[in-house]
RNA sequence: GGAAAGGUGGCCGAGUUGGCUUAAGGCGCACGCUUGGAAAGCGUGUGUAGGCUAACACCUACCGCGGGUUCGAAUCCCGCCCUUUCCGCCA
């Protein structure tokens, strides 16, 4: 555990760490940020903890042994009753006793609460092989695959492309409902729903998952389990009257299948595949990607959803991640795959890799997909367990994985800005035919 | 939205005049015996969480969830949730 006085570069484990991360770039900055973070989270969380721990553990054990006397009491009271033997004497002070427990349950029960409410706040450790950064500039590139075309022609952006086409209407979305929603109509309506087919079938019959089709809205213990609530609700839309969430991925609904349970190790690992629009209220993102479809509150999502042992969660993050890739190289989209620093690593991720698809009229890659392993994480929020059949078998917390495969909403702009021709328009990548009717082409 | 019935351990299923049930019995499961091998049979074991332990042991809580009555609640009272059936409404 980091103390107070370790928070600093020079410290001779840290030296270390530093050596053994290998990071190139002004390590001692790096390590300067990283540690103050380590230190406050010490400071304002941890200490605490262990404080309060210690008056729980003592109140339990007050609360136990008073409980035990009483157990005692009553089993000689009803020994002496079904003897026809007076008993009145025994009752003197057990009101007094009775009424000591639950003031001590009391004193337990907000003890937890308080351990809990900083348990909740403390975000995931980051997995030994994430790279080490305050940001998303020491992110990690993995590896490329297709080269970015060259066009011999000013390239439009798929808002120029889709309206032009007759296949998007961004001004009546926002008559209908407001910014940062969209209509998709004719070839573009289909194109949507030719994409999810197409991910929905290759991730089933090509890579093994379940499909899977949850509901659209969740409780609040549900957005605990995956760790949305308490600290990010600002994010989510929450209904009016109700303790009812819209979903911002399949992710919530899909993890929490298994909330509460205990699963058999034999059907591990557990592979599910999920259709769900996602819903979000983009808060502080104002002004970030206001133009066409990139960023909108609305957005349809192929989801991949994992549950295994924790021994095979890195190999199972791997195959994950390599079937989103493969959504990517069937449509012939060239990509980036990027290793998340642990400055830019989501609150409930050990490690996550982002899938970035590129986009010529931004001329650069932009993000289609999140892979990340949860470890354990997700897991003890929402009581996801497993155990052997052996009758001595321990129960454990399984790993969670879950993963875009893909953004849907992305991948129709990622096809229409890489697929098109001078003339405006675009051809329809040879795997999605089958799904567009034999369709070659959008066209005016 | 209205009415009725019900929610007990992996499953089935006892237990409602409160106290030898901190949960009978059965099924399933695991291990062992038996067998050439299997089945049957027999025996043993078989929940979760927490506390205390070096460990075993032991202790505490949990019978949908929360609260109440009581010396004591699976059992009585109140509220809520869910399931099933019927009615209404509805895609």
């Amino acid at each position: 555990m980091i103390k107070r006085g370790e928070a600093s570069a020079e410290h001779p484990t840290n030296q270390k760490i530093l050596q053994a991360a290998g990071n190139p770039q002004a390590p001692e900055k790096i390590l300067e940020v990283l540690l103050a973070s380590a230190a406050q989270v010490y400071i304002e969380k941890l200490e605490p903890l262990e404080n309060l721990d210690i008056k729980r553990r003592e109140a339990i054990g007050k609360m136990e042994a008073l409980q035990a006397e009483r157990n005692n009491v009553n089993k000689e009271i009803a020994r002496r009753k079904a003897n026809k033997e007076p008993a009145e004497e025994l009752f003197a002070g057990m009101k007094e006793v009775g009424a000591q427990i639950k003031d001590l349950e009391k004193t337990v029960d907000e003890l937890d609460q308080a351990v809990n409410e900083i348990l909740l706040g403390i975000p995931n450790a980051p997995h030994a092989s994430t790279p080490l950064g305050c940001n998303e500039t020491a992110n990690v590139e993995i590896r490329k695959f297709g080269q970015p075309k060259q066009y011999g022609f000013a390239v439009k952006d798929h808002v120029d492309l889709g309206t032009t086409l007759g296949i998007l209407d961004l001004d009546r979305a926002a008559k209908l409902t407001g910014a940062r929603f969209s209509v998709l109509t004719g070839a573009g309506a289909r194109l949507e729903r030719a994409l999810i087919q197409f991910m929905l079938d290759t991730h089933t019959q090509k890579h093994g998952y379940k499909e899977i089709l949850p509901p659209f809205i969740v409780n609040a213990a549900s957005m605990r389990g995956t760790g949305q609530l308490p600290k990010f609700e600002q994010d989510l839309f929450k209904l009016q009257g109700f303790d009812y969430y819209l979903i911002p991925t399949a992710e919530v609904p899909v993890t929490n299948l298994y909330a509460g349970e205990i699963l058999k190790e034999s059907d591990l690992t557990i592979s599910y595949a999920a259709y769900t629009p996602c819903f979000r209220s983009e808060a502080g993102s104002y002004g970030r990607d206001t133009r066409g479809l990139i960023r909108q509150h609305q957005f349809d999502k192929v989801e991949l959803v994992k549950f295994c042992r924790p021994e095979e969660s890195y190999d199972e993050l791997e195959k994950l991640l390599d079937n989103a890739e493969e959504i990517l190289r069937l449509l012939q989209l060239p990509y980036r795959v990027v290793a998340l620093s642990t400055g830019d690593l989501g609150f409930s991720a050990a490690k996550t890799y982002d899938i970035e698809v590129w986009l010529p009229s931004q001329n650069c890659y932009r993000e289609i997909s999140s892979c990340s392993n949860f470890e354990d994480f997700q897991a003890r929020r929402a009581a996801i367990r497993y155990k052997g059949s052996e009758a001595k078998a321990k129960t454990a917390f399984v790993h969670t994985l879950n993963g875009s495969g893909l953004a849907v909403g992305r991948t129709w702009v990622a096809i229409l800005e890489n697929y098109q021709d001078e003339n405006g328009r675009v051809c329809i990548p040879e795997v999605l035919r089958p799904y567009m009717g034999g369709m070659t082409h959008l066209e005016p």
